[in-house]
DNA sequence: ACAATTTTTTGATCTTTATCAAAAAAGCCT
DNA sequence: AGGCTTTTTTGATAAAGATCAAAAAATTGT
C-alpha cells in the first residue's frame, strides 16, 4: 500500500504532519491509521470535551482551532491555550482519567480522535512511539513554563507581543502567512490567557497600531514590523 | 530478598515513596532500584543542573527542597517551582534533550538520578512502569496550568494564600505538620514563583499574620486560620 | 437584509502593585 | 562571638493596569 492511498483514508491525510508520530517510519504511520484513528467534526462553539468529563482519547487536531480552559470554583476561567492543526487536546487528562479542562472549537473544526488506551498498547509495541509521545509530553510542560514567565515576569505590552510572535511563528510553520493572523479568539479570550482584561489587550492593540507595528482592523491583524515586536519580547 | 534489605541499598530507603513508581510491584520496584538508581548529595545553593546541560537523567529527590527557574534573554527569572521530596526533578528536559531550567537545591538535599535512557528501556518492558510516567508528566502539565490560573487570575492575597495552602498540603502528605511551615525560599523566590515582588509578599505576609491568619516568624509560618485562608483561595 | 446580540474601542477615574529608600533582623563566616 | 552580607520589613510615592461607562463596529439568527 502506498501513501496515495494512505492520504485518503480517515485521518491518514494529516496524520503524518501531526506532532504524536513525526518520525515514524511509513508502517508504524499506517499501523497507527488503521487501527486508532476516527476522524470527527466540531462546529465552531462547541465543546470537545468539558471539565470532568471521562477521559476516553487524545484527540489530534486536523483542521481548525481550539481554546482550552479551566474553571475556578468561584467562577473564573483562565484560557490555557489556543490549539491548531497538527496540536494535541487532552494531555491533561491523563494524569487522573479525567479532563481537566475545557476545548471549545473556535472555528468549524476537524479533529482525528486517538483512543487512549490502545495508543498506550501500541506505545508498548512500538519504542519509537512512547518515545515521541514522552516528548510530546515534555513539550508541553515546556510551553506551559513559558507562559508561566509571560505571566509571572512580562508587563502587559511584552505579553501581548509575546503571543502575536507566538502565533505568527506557528502559522509560518503551518505554512501559512506569517505576516497576516486572523485571529480567531476575542479579546477577551487573548486577555484570560495573558492576565489581562480585554480592554487591556484592546487599547494595547491600538497603541501597536498607532506605533506602526501593527495593522489592526478588528480580528484582521497584519504584522508590519515583526523586528520592533521582537524587540519589545526582549528577544534583541 | 526482602524489603528490609532492600531499604539499605542505595534509593531503596526511598524510592518506594516517590511518585515514579508508586504502584509497581515489589519486584519492579527492586528492579528499577536495582538497576538505575544512584543516590547523590547536593550541597544548599548549588545546582543540580543548569539551562542548556544535556539531559542525561531524571532526578528525584529524596530528601531536602529545590527550586526551579527559566531564565529570559534579559536577564529576568521566573521561579517555576518548588520540589519537595518524592517529586521528580527534570521532566521539562525530555522534550529537547536539554535542561530548560535551573534546578537548585534550597538546603542541603539528597536526589536519586535516574539515567533516562534505561528508565525508558525499563518502561518498554514494563507496562505498568510507563503508565504510571505517562500521569506523572500529565500531572505537572496540571500543575503548570494551575499556576497558570493562579497568574493570570488572581489577586496578590489570593495568590499567597493558594501558595501556603499548596505547601501545607504537601508537608501534610508527608506525614510533615500542616500548620508549622519553614519556608526553605527566600521572599524573592516567593515573588517570583507568584509574579509579585519581594515587598509585596512581605507586605502581605504582615497583614495576614495581623489578620490572625498566620504567624510570621521570619521563615517560619504558623497556619493559625486554615480555613480563612482557604477562602481567600476561593476554596469556600 | 435587518434587528438583536456580541464584541471592540475609547475615555475618565480608581485600585493594586511596583518602585525607591532606609532601617531592622537574620544568617554566615572565620 | 563579632563583623559582614543578605534578607526582611515598613513607609512614601509612582505607575501600570483595572474598573466603570458609553458609543461604535462586527457578527448572528431569522
Amino acid at each position: 500500500m502506498d501513501f496515495s492511498e494512505l492520504k485518503s483514508v480517515c485521518c491518514g491525510c494529516t496524520i503524518r504532519e501531526l506532532c504524536l508520530p513525526a518520525g515514524l517510519t511509513d508502517q508504524e504511520v499506517l499501523l497507527l491509521d488503521q487501527h486508532m484513528s476516527h476522524r470527527q467534526p466540531v462546529k465552531k462553539g462547541e465543546s470537545l470535551y468539558r471539565t470532568g468529563d471521562a477521559f476516553k482519547s487524545l484527540y489530534a487536531v486536523s483542521t481548525g482551532f481550539f481554546k482550552t480552559s479551566i474553571l475556578h470554583e468561584d467562577g473564573r476561567t483562565q484560557v490555557t491555550g489556543f490549539q491548531m492543526a497538527g496540536e494535541i487536546l487532552g494531555l491533561d487528562a491523563i494524569s487522573a482519567d479525567r479532563h481537566v479542562c475545557d476545548a471549545v472549537a473556535l472555528e468549524d473544526s476537524v479533529v482525528c480522535e486517538v483512543p487512549f488506551d490502545r495508543f498506550e498498547e501500541l506505545g508498548q509495541l512500538m519504542t519509537n512511539l512512547q518515545r515521541r509521545f514522552n516528548r510530546t509530553l515534555s513539550r508541553e510542560i515546556v510551553r506551559d513554563q513559558g507562559v508561566m514567565l509571560l505571566l509571572g515576569s512580562m508587563r502587559s505590552e511584552e505579553r501581548l507581543a509575546a503571543f502575536l510572535v507566538n502565533l505568527a511563528k506557528r502559522f509560518s510553520a503551518r505554512k501559512q502567512s506569517s505576516s497576516e493572523l486572523v485571529l480567531r479568539m476575542t479579546r477577551e479570550d487573548i486577555g484570560s490567557y495573558l492576565g489581562l482584561k480585554l480592554e487591556t489587550v484592546s487599547r494595547l492593540l491600538s497603541r501597536f497600531h498607532d506605533e506602526g507595528l501593527l495593522a489592526v482592523r478588528g480580528r484582521n491583524i497584519q504584522i508590519l514590523n515583526a523586528d520592533g515586536l521582537n524587540r519589545l519580547v526582549g528577544v534583541a
